[in-house]
DNA sequence: AAAATATACCTTGACAGGCGAGGTAACGTG
DNA sequence: CACGTTACCTCGCCTGTCAAGGTATATTTT
């Protein structure tokens, strides 16, 4: 089961800053490691993947640059900003708090079926 | 600390129908029940539940009826369909998938600060 | 008696994020 | 040389949220 748009709404831009906290990377790659974490059930589209680099671009969470590679396609890194770092934990609060309160709204209804 | 709109966005029609398995109930009801369980952390606005309301009838989720006050505003009620009780499942399911996706994506990075 | 608050419903229009569709370009393989 | 993969990007639509506004009745406060 692959988890639909609305449900990982909000989170794009979370789950981007997580994956720079491990390392510089760059959009396809992110991507793919996204595949792979989820065991492909889960991808970012491409339009909503750089949508988002720019927002957390402009918002001076993370930084760019370009990628000196001499061979293949050339590829625009992203490293996260200390704002980056600090938007990180804070995102991810609000998720862990999210996260309990939706399951009490979705699964105490479920206890009675 | 309040969850903010996309954290929550997709969970509404599935939080309604949760509280629908208790028992019938109506709009202000049913949002008065959400803050309470939430400790206040959370509520649907007006305009977001009602047009819900309007989504899950229309796909035949939930029916509605008249409540019969002889006193007081009256109440629109609504009850869960079969239909959807099977939506429910459903997407408790997808929630409770999405739920650890999101977290093996957010978190990882977070073990890493 | 008037004003304020609570209960209870509803609609309109704007906004923002996701994404389908489309485009560009370099490289490797058959 | 066609095709698949890597790699980037933009435009415009769609959908869910919600601020703002409206209606109506009952209770409480001033």
């Amino acid at each position: 089961m692959s988890i639909t748009a609305d449900l990982i709404r909000g989170h794009t831009e979370t789950i981007i800053l997580a994956q720079l906290l491990e390392q510089d990377s760059y959009g396809y790659k992110i991507n793919k490691a996204i595949q792979a974490k989820t065991d492909h059930k889960y991808e970012l589209k491409e339009a909503t993947l750089y949508t988002a680099f720019k927002r957390l671009e402009e918002s001076g969470c993370i930084s760019s640059y370009w990628g000196d590679e001499n061979s293949g396609a050339r590829r625009r890194y992203y490293a996260i900003t200390p704002h980056g770092r600090r938007e990180y934990l804070i995102r991810s609060e609000e998720w862990n708090t999210a996260k309990v309160l939706i399951d009490r709204l979705i699964t105490d209804g479920g206890s009675q079926i």
